[in-house]
DNA sequence: GTGAAAGCGCTAACAG
DNA sequence: CTGTTAGCGCTTTCAC
């Protein structure tokens, strides 16, 4: 079994708080005392029972980190970033894959709380459950930062990409390289895919090009059947109308399935068609031709709310902060 | 703040106790008293703290999960594995990644200690913790399994790929396929490509052509970078040695690094040169041709790991036990 | 500088 | 069936 600290003021023969002084360094303790004691917890491997110490302080050194899934490379990145901030840290962290299913969602998250978390990061929050108050009375006991995610409660922090900025970006390029004929394709209800589908609207309408008949959704995007989904649909498309010279896509798993498109139809990239994706996972730059795709960033989206989380934990929960990241063009073979 | 089982008790005037057994539901209640007190809990909005509970019944429900890196779609899948199975249960995980760095892997496994994990899965450990006493001490106190990790000691369980029957089926498929001038791709030091290297050289020894310059060693196998690299020294090697018709890659990245390589040096596929990876990891599908390999079934992987940890968890660690998960060859365009 | 003792929130005898 | 009570391992006053 393990040691504990009584075993080790035995040993000592000293206090157990003596013994919890000399741990801590908070208190001072005679350098003689303190060296005896240190060669026992050496001896007996001693390390504190963290559960009992966060128990005592009445705090939590863990925080939760809640995805929708760990399929689509995007998320693991972004996990990435949250771990390498809280890696310096006394924080470990919990995992909770909630399959985008709400109500798997707000189990976990009552599992953190009975766990005291001392924060809980969610990256692409359910909509259901940020519309209901669900988040919103969690996040007055709890910090919560979101990623990705929308809401308008005082109490919750967020990071999220300017993806207003980025869809225009994207659009931009293609039109500067000519393209008036472009192909917008989307997934499934999602506040990401809605701001991006506006901007596309808008510019479209801007060059008197707007055709309902250029806007795609093909179901879930996140998925690991996404790419072999966007390519059937964009096989179709593209022979309907030969017209499209260029794609946006709303991430870079429909952008590849498009790739895999053209290669069906012996179109030519970038010659016969262009392809702008959106988040720039690393897949993008592996696949031939690589993708030309608007950076995400996802480790600096994990780190943000890292940070953010962290100092709503230091601030005792009664601030927020909502960050807003650029993103940036990245211009590869497509 | 959080409601406490005191304040549940008060405000149903029962006594602690009577609320715990409520709340477990292992002892006989009143339905009367049960539905008064189930009401309350109701009310406070409470749930019992997780860390009190764990410290009192000398147990955790925590586990940890180690892994080297979250950057290579290998380790978030097996991750998949092991959450979909402890989803089902108490357990919650707790992520460590440790950069395939030996003492970051140390202190974040002395962490889990502190905190009284009730086991640790480690995957790909490092061979120098596998090779010290380091693993087989931790091993004595706490449960610990293996994934794809060798181990000699009595107290680890483990599950790994047999890799061995793997590599034979990948070179029975390219030599049935008339193949005789097989390129092996492999990465640095590690037991697993040493397996593989060791049936090649078998293999192709029975056809009398084993040579040394159709060996690659491409340095890191598992980065972001490897595709390119293996490109770049795929090229190379495949305009040195045109009569190579076919490849055998240790992992599924390198595979699509040789699949870009062909396409910079206008080799068709399968026409000009047949590859089979390892491990089936989604790029491979997702990339065109889709790349032909070794289904590793990460997920199983994962999960099987996490049975093992149960079972040692639940027989106190006094029995250890090892699985060889078999592969089976994905046939694709490659 | 150091020890004794209270108590964090909970469970599990034990007694009734 | 229910209440009282003794801790789990630790930190932190409060004395000395």
């Amino acid at each position: 079994m393990k040691a504990t600290i009584v075993e080790v003021a035995k040993a000592a023969n000293v206090s157990v708080a003596t013994v919890s002084r000399v741990i801590n360094g908070n208190y001072p303790v005679k350098l003689e005392t303190k060296e005896k004691v240190l060669k026992i917890v050496e001896e007996l491997n001693y390390t504190p029972n963290t559960q009992a110490r966060d128990l005592i302080k009445q705090q939590s050194s863990t925080i939760g980190v809640v995805v929708p899934s760990i399929s689509n490379m995007f998320f693991p990145s972004v996990i990435n970033g949250i771990e390498s901030y809280f890696e310096k840290t006394e924080f470990s962290i919990i995992l909770c894959i909630m399959d985008s299913d709400k109500d798997k969602e707000k189990n976990r998250i009552n599992e953190l709380m009975s766990r005291n978390v001392a924060g809980i990061i969610v990256i692409d929050p359910t909509t259901e459950n940020s519309k209901s108050s669900f988040f919103n009375n969690i996040a007055k006991v709890t910090p919560v930062v979101f990623i990705n995610g929308y809401t308008n409660s005082p109490n919750i922090s967020s990071v999220a990409n300017d993806e207003e900025v980025g869809a225009r970006i994207a659009m931009d390029y293609l039109m500067e390289n000519g393209h008036k004929n472009i192909l917008f394709i989307r997934g499934e209800k999602s506040y990401s895919y809605d701001v991006k589908e506006k901007v596309y609207r808008e510019m479209m309408n801007e060059i008197n090009n707007l055709k309902e008949e250029y806007i795609v959704n093909i179901g879930k995007g996140n998925s690991a059947q996404t790419v072999n989904q966007t390519m059937e649909e964009g096989i179709k498309i593209l022979n309907s109308y030969p017209e499209i010279s260029g794609v946006f896509a709303c991430n870079d798993l429909m952008g590849i399935g498009i790739i895999n498109a053209c290669k069906k139809n012996n179109k030519i990239i970038p010659k016969d068609l262009s392809i702008v994706g959106y988040d720039n996972i690393e897949l993008g730059e592996m696949v031939e031709p690589k993708l030309t795709t608007i950076d995400q960033n996802m480790f600096l989206l994990g780190e943000n709310s890292a940070i953010l989380l962290k100092e709503k934990i230091e601030n005792g929960n009664k601030y927020s902060k909502k960050i807003l990241l650029n993103n940036s063009l990245i211009k590869r073979d497509t």
